[in-house]
DNA sequence: GTGAAAGCGCTAACAC
DNA sequence: GTGTTAGCGCTTTCAC
């Protein structure tokens, strides 16, 4: 019932440990013969290292810890099996935190991940600007930060993965006026992240080079949920404002104003088309299917923990922005 | 740079090691005035308990396995919330691993966990009796295993968080004939997962109470994803079988199954009605929003977890079933 | 009330 | 090629 460690293994072939221990690591300074006989009875007595011993010997935790705005959505799972894909191999733990696109649980949520002394952290943050102090000091501790998706404010040096919010939302965009469309909404995400100004910017060049640009059809909203989709096109509607399509900043967004539309028995895509940022299945799992910006989730969660690593391996590596491929996916919402 | 420790109080406040630890533990055997100075130097110089080195010495990885079929759905996330509610705050860590609705890679997985010396097993199983065995090696080695909403095969003696499949089941089918449904299709999930076959007896049990049985109505599907769904319902209607109404195992199903006729043109509720199994946003993503049987995903993680912890203090701890009640929400689908 | 020392499981210098 | 030993950071006897 007790674990088998390596001095049972030594009283049980009569070795020192460190033979043992060398036999176990494929040291080259261990006779054949003996390298054998400690694997069988490794083998026979299910001889399993002990992780902990091993981490607090090399100083490092082997955790990484992955922070998130929601996990309600399968945008975050998508990444998170990237970062698995990289990194169970390794031996690494992931521990994962939730902060509810509130930039204070965000905050509770890195102190957590401090204690839990991670060797690394992977983030997609809930704000720009506003926990910058606590990424400043977590990084000042010699813990990594690595930032996918939303990422901070320019003026802090750090390895982040990303796409081209403001190329793809033009091309976008412009699809969407390709497709005869020229009162065309724009939802836009939270402003405390610099992806809704990106994207909300993509949304404007556009509109301004076909000069159908109208500041009516910009609608702010304070969340990133479902609901919120709903509500943002309910009050567009309350507000009498004509409109024939919807560029939203995310999927749920989307799906949201898709389902209140719906209600009121808007037909889509004829009288309305819907477009929206995504990368998960949601996209296509309502009808009509949503076209969308679908981002490369699990790729960039490779690429984030790959940045972990090199920062891991050398704390002095210099930061370096992946910068991911997206591509237009046309369904049947346009 | 370098982390703070214990000796580094030690060193700094000229006092021996155990002195130091135990004014951190708030031992009574410290002169008021010494636990004071221990204090303030350790928040002056920053000091943080080293984890790993705690848990070396207690034998504890103070690390839970939560392993998932999948994590595409918000269903495992909504668990992992209520396990995460009950263990960050004890320290615990949770490394997730997804099956993919496959036997094999969940043994993979499982073997994984025992690689990383997990104190205990939160598990979704893949299929009921297939794994049997590792879940009994693992057992044996003193890891407990606490099975969630799938469980295995009654010959094993585990704990368990459950919800009556078969009552609700029968509840949602009894619904279904009330609102006028005759001829109710149900597309059972894998028959190798016991959930299935339970709901399936009360969908069968109610259709012969009400003596509307049709074995042509009942759908097999090899999997339980969107376009298993989609197609169930495609070679329902290839084989002419008429039907009013669908009970799906899962929401994912039955919002396939819903977005297949949408395509089709067939107007929901009206002509066809549908309801399924669920807990998680999807129901209400989709339009019509889907009726069905909510789940207290959340409340289920935090029991699951709760009787973790139990095992993990007392490994002789009795195991025990906690069964969950399930509400039935009725939404626009019916 | 405080200190010295052992020990958790393992690796890595250092001997031989 | 193998053994001895120190040490990773901490808690916990056991002395005093």
């Amino acid at each position: 019932m007790r674990r088998i460690t390596i001095k049972d293994l030594s009283k049980f072939l009569s070795l020192s440990t460190s033979t043992i221990s060398r036999a176990l690591l494929n040291d080259k300074n261990v006779n054949e013969e003996t390298r054998k006989r400690v694997l069988d009875a490794a083998e026979k007595l299910g001889y399993k290292p002990n992780l902990t011993a091993l981490n607090l010997q090399s100083g490092q935790s082997k955790t990484i810890g992955f922070v998130v705005p929601e996990m309600i959505t399968p945008f975050s799972s998508k990444v998170l099996k990237g970062i698995q894909n990289i990194l169970y191999p390794l031996g690494y733990r992931i521990i994962i935190t939730q902060s509810d696109e509130d930039p204070l649980v965000e905050r509770k949520n890195l102190q957590l991940m401090e204690e839990f002394n991670v060797d690394a952290i992977i983030i997609n943050l809930c704000h720009e600007t506003q926990n910058n102090d606590i990424y400043e000091h977590i990084m000042k501790q010699g813990i990594p930060m690595i930032f996918f998706d939303r990422i901070p404010h320019k003026s802090l040096d750090v390895s982040k993965v990303i796409i081209d919010d403001y190329i793809k939302s033009s091309l976008m965009v412009e699809y969407l006026i390709k497709t005869g469309r020229k009162r065309i909404v724009h939802i836009i995400g939270p402003t405390g992240i610099q992806n809704a100004v990106e994207r909300l910017n993509g949304y404007k060049r556009i509109l301004l080079k076909y000069n159908i640009f109208d500041e009516n059809l910009i609608v702010h909203t304070d969340g990133m949920t479902f609901e919120h989709g709903k509500k943002a096109i309910k009050q567009l509607l309350s507000r009498n404002i004509p409109f024939d399509s919807i560029f939203a900043f995310s999927d749920t967004l989307a799906m949201g104003a898709m389902n209140f539309l719906l209600e009121q028995k808007v037909s889509i895509p004829d009288e309305v088309s819907i477009a929206s940022f995504s990368g998960t299945e949601l996209s296509s799992m309502v009808y009509p299917q949503l076209t969308s910006v679908q981002q490369p989730l699990e790729k960039m969660g490779e690429a984030a923990a790959e940045l972990a690593l090199e920062k891991i391996k050398n704390s002095t590596f210099p930061s370096r922005t992946i910068l991911m491929d997206a591509e237009l996916v046309y369904r049947a919402s346009t």
